[in-house]
DNA sequence: AATCGAGCCAACCGCTGCTCT
DNA sequence: TAGAGCAGCGGTTGGCTCGAT
């Protein structure tokens, strides 16, 4: 490996940053505001590579963030986002408000990634899973109104496309998605933590038997109730990022 | 007290997609 | 429409810390 604090072939210095490098982008985004990282080192004085300066404000700098573990409410709505749309850590990110896609990233790997269910736990898992799941379902029938607020229904299709093009056998999305680019939301989302913790049973559901959350391509088996929202802002894979506004940040809520 | 290994986390790299010209 | 530049994303690396031996 190539030493820290050294300068790479643009002349970028690498490596940890120092609190007066960070005082220096602190000043600059508060100047420039955040954007245009490329001019960073040219208005600032930074010897960093725009990338590299992004890169400390998102995931170090940035008001807001939240420091230290996760919650059990973050923890379950990582767990169920991934089982959604896989590895889609800035996706995830945003239903976290103060959290970064490379925190959950981090956990993820260094939580779930190597922990397998045996294959019993995982039937009794799935089997269970599904009977919350449907009894949701009916109750939330009664609270459907608007198009837009309709529930995608639960394990009664087969196979269906995720939203990612991927196959997965539990989530069924809407067709009406497909055409507006609607949200699909995880259940969990439009209730309060203490209310969707609730749908998680206590043995060994998370904790001492976390699912294969890895399976083939990402996706898990885990039947999600999804819901498509109004919201005209559909979470993308791969770049281009859309800043972020539709979550707010406060009371434990998320607003889209 | 020294060594080892696992866990955690900051930061880098390469790639993708968007925007602008 | 094509190409260049930039921003953002996901994967990976490696240093640090801490507990076990």
């Amino acid at each position: 490996m190539e030493s820290w604090g050294i300068c790479d072939q643009q002349g970028w210095r690498k490596g940890p940053w120092t609190p007066e490098e960070d005082k220096l982008l602190v000043e600059y985004v508060r100047e420039h505001g955040e954007g245009r990282w490329s001019c960073v080192s040219k208005s600032s004085g930074l010897n960093r590579s725009g990338k590299s300066c992004r890169l400390r404000w998102v995931n170090y700098l940035r008001p807001g963030l939240k420091k230290g573990h996760l919650t059990p409410q973050e923890e379950g709505i990582i767990i169920e986002l991934h089982s959604l749309w896989g590895n889609k850590w800035s996706t995830i990110a945003r239903y976290l408000p103060g959290r970064t896609d490379n925190e959950i990233k981090n956990y993820w790997r260094t939580h779930f990634k190597k922990r397998k269910p045996s294959h019993t736990q995982e039937e009794k898992r799935k089997s269970h899973r599904q009977k919350q799941l449907q009894e949701n379902d009916k109750n939330d029938n009664t609270t459907k109104t608007s198009p837009d607020c309709q529930a995608a229904s639960v394990g009664e299709k087969g196979d269906q496309e995720t939203i990612d093009g991927r196959v997965n056998d539990n989530v069924v999305v809407d067709n009406h998605y497909h055409h507006h680019h609607h949200q699909l939301l995880p259940l969990m989302m439009y209730q309060d933590s203490s209310a969707w913790c609730d749908l998680i049973p206590a043995d060994n559901y998370l904790w001492g038997g976390l699912w294969n959350l890895d399976d083939q391509n990402g996706c898990s088996k885990m039947a999600i109730q999804t819901q498509v929202n109004g919201a005209d802002h559909y979470p993308r894979g791969g770049g281009g990022d859309h800043a972020v506004n539709y979550i707010h940040s406060g009371g434990g809520g998320y607003i889209f």
